[in-house]
DNA sequence: ATGACGTTGCTTCAACGA
């Protein structure tokens, strides 16, 4: 089986190059990100003709994430119970069962910035996130895929220097991403298609992408049973190339059952 | 140098992103 997560930044905008990319990569499952899209206006019908199913959850403008499969979509829940908002629950969360393994896919909030009321929203999203998760968990195989938000380490992002008193790498955040972890989660480290950072964002601005200065913030959590399937998986910075690119690349998961 | 770039929408600029 192969899986794959992707913060397209709109799902309209993107849609040539996500058509483009699910027939070259030829995934089974795939957990989207930031689709800006209502499930009536989700381009459900495009990517039918390449044998998905989707499982939409957007508000419109901003964020909004989906899951596409093509080996079935069952048992689908948008967003999960207790799940905070800012002021309103927002689309960030959706999971289904697709051939007998439960897929989330996750949109974490930003934070903005450490002293923003959105950095504790961040937090608290987290907090009720793992409470839910430990419950999928007990249910059976699961993999949570998505933008988490978080560099979990100095190793992930391009000068730590630069990230002093930001989001994405303060302790809190962290501790957060280690708590998904200390439930049975296993980080599926990605491998970098060239050079030794496996970044997953790179800002579109000052030609951060051709300089390598990104950030790890896409990640794979797989419970134990499927971790130890995985026999590859990469970040494919092909997607981050050329004209009208998302600001993410995909990260692809090859898993043998 | 607190910018850069890209997407959205009750657009003609603001909000948001990370």
């Amino acid at each position: 089986m192969r899986f794959a997560t992707w913060n397209v930044n709109s799902v309209k905008a993107r849609l040539p190059r996500l058509l483009d990319w699910l027939e070259h990569t030829a995934p089974d499952v795939v957990c989207l990100q930031e689709t800006k899209v209502g499930e009536d206006g989700f381009p459900a019908d495009e990517v039918g003709e390449l044998g998905y199913r989707t499982a939409a959850y957007g508000q419109g403008r901003w964020n909004g994430v989906a899951l596409l499969s093509r080996v079935g979509v069952e048992d689908v829940r948008r967003g999960f119970p207790g799940e905070p908002g800012f002021p309103d629950p927002e689309a960030r969360a959706v999971s289904a069962v697709c051939d007998g393994i439960r897929f989330m896919s996750v949109y974490v909030p930003n934070g903005r910035t450490p002293d923003d009321p959105h950095y504790l929203y961040k937090l608290e999203w987290l907090r009720v996130l793992r409470d839910v998760l430990a419950a999928d968990l007990a249910a059976g195989p699961l993999v949570v895929a998505g933008d988490f938000n978080v560099a979990p380490a100095d190793a992930d992002v391009w000068d730590p220097a630069v990230f002093a008193g930001s989001t994405h790498v303060t302790p809190p955040e962290r501790a957060a991403i280690a708590a998904l972890r200390d439930l049975g989660l296993t980080d599926v480290p990605a491998r970098a298609m060239k050079g030794d950072h496996p970044f997953t964002y790179w800002d579109y601005r000052a030609g951060m992408f051709h300089q390598n200065k990104g950030m790890r913030i896409d990640h794979v959590y797989a419970s134990a049973d499927l971790a130890a399937m995985v026999t590859d998986a990469v970040v494919d910075r092909e997607a981050r190339k050329g004209k009208g690119p998302s600001d993410h690349a995909p990260v692809v998961v090859d898993l043998k059952r």
